[in-house]
RNA sequence: AGGGCUAUCGCCAAGCGGUAAGGCACAGCACUUUGACUGCUGCAUUCGCUGGUUCGAAUCCAGCUAGCCCUG
């Protein structure tokens, strides 16, 4: 006689995840949930916030949860991983003018390795999230993530990095659903954290300060240096390249006459290059570090649509192999802001093909 | 210590006797499970200072102060 499949359901104590424990059960699999204990210092497991995908009342909430679902629940220990996968590398890439997407990483990293290994470590066979996605297996076997049916709230650019293994063995139920009505059935149901708000922002910055947590965290000292236009020509002083990004405005602290935005960052001279809207769109970017999805490899050149950024709607573009773990793209119109250190994913209508990091822009 | 010009919000800048435009910067809010973008709202009872003319002055007059320019 067959088991029960065993889920094990990473649980923030948001509404997503404890909805989605809701459903594996209901959908006759033996749910245990579990909260990765990611972050958080003692000291700040006192001050609660609303919110966090990874947040500070998460280890509360969810046990509330789970109890409510009536369901075993654990708490992993997964700082270390965090740690070095996630907040160091978000560090270090800043360091490097770069801008890094802990999310991406995170989910990579410490969801669907670490949490993955240990819950398979004790028995189970998938993992579960609340994610707004889903995830299917193409005729030709092939798992590939498709966009979730709430359009709106699609977080498949977040999980274009999963491998075929980690995605055969993931379960995303929330994602056949909208945001309301997940939200309804956990008042249907009763779950104590239905009208928590959406998590938001980067979830070990909780005053939202990633500047100065970078300040605080990294061993080196981070200089000012001169804002220069294209021409090279000094604009003024800024606080250190970990302060911005490409195609920001806010914050400059630069008085033009005309709104100015950040175009580059040069990590080597110490320089941020200001200009116009417009000097901040680019026709082309290359990427590497790719990882495919709906196809096991892109070879020739092919058509889809590519999101630079998470709330991108997606541009035209044709991928072009150009190593072996490389690739541009050539957009169809420009786009606005090609950043360093973003994801850039690729989709055949709702599904992944696949994604990349981006290396720079390209004129 | 000769002559000329200019002094309006952090920056730029309207105004030319009738009771302080606008842009940029900045702040707050909204949007957003990364950084951004974007949108909305706010932002000089006061016009270098002191007097004067006038019903009424940032706007006219005088003096002072500061900066710039030209000639000693």
């Amino acid at each position: 006689m067959m088991s029960k499949p065993k889920v094990v359901v990473g649980m923030s104590g948001g509404v997503d995840s404890s909805v989605a424990a809701w459903l594996l059960k209901e959908q006759g699999f033996e749910v245990i949930g579990v909260t990765m204990q990611i972050w958080q210092d003692e000291d700040h497991l006192m001050m609660e916030e609303q919110g966090g995908c990874c947040g500070l009342s998460a280890v509360d909430d969810a046990r509330r949860v789970a109890e409510t679902l009536n369901i075993p629940y654990y708490v992993m220990n997964f700082k270390q991983e965090f740690k070095e996968n996630v907040m160091d590398y978000f560090i270090a890439e800043y360091l490097k003018g770069r801008t890094p997407n802990p999310c991406i990483a995170c989910n990579r990293y410490v969801k669907w390795e670490s949490l993955l290994r240990r819950s398979m470590a004790i028995g189970a066979d998938y993992i579960a999230t609340g994610h707004y996605a889903r995830i299917e297996q193409l005729p030709g076997g092939r798992y590939a993530l498709r966009k979730s049916a709430a359009v709106s709230k699609d977080q498949t650019y977040a999980l274009y990095n999963l491998t075929q293994h980690q995605l055969s063995h993931t379960l995303m139920p929330v994602g056949a659903y909208t945001k309301d009505e997940i939200r309804a059935i956990a008042l249907e149901q009763r779950i104590p954290v239905a009208n928590k708000p959406d998590s938001q922002e980067i979830c070990f910055v909780p005053d939202q300060d990633y500047a100065g947590f970078i300040d605080a965290n990294a061993d080196v000292e981070i200089p000012q240096g001169n804002f220069v236009d294209k021409n090279g020509n000094v604009l003024g002083q800024h606080k250190g390249i970990t302060h911005y990004t490409v195609g920001q405005r806010k914050g400059l602290n630069l008085a033009l006459g005309r709104r100015c935005f950040v175009v580059e960052i040069r990590p080597e001279t110490n320089e941020v290059v200001i200009g116009d809207n417009e000097d901040v769109f680019a026709h082309k970017l290359r990427c590497d570090r790719l990882n495919f999805m709906s196809v096991a490899d892109v070879r020739e050149p092919v058509q889809v649509q590519a999101k630079i950024r998470y709330n991108h709607t997606g541009a035209p573009c044709t991928l072009l192999r150009t190593g072996e773990d490389e690739m541009v793209c050539e957009f169809q119109e420009p786009v606005r802001a090609v950043t360093p250190g973003q994801a850039v994913v690729f989709y055949d209508g709702d599904y992944v093909v696949g994604g990349g990091t981006i290396i720079e822009k390209l004129v």
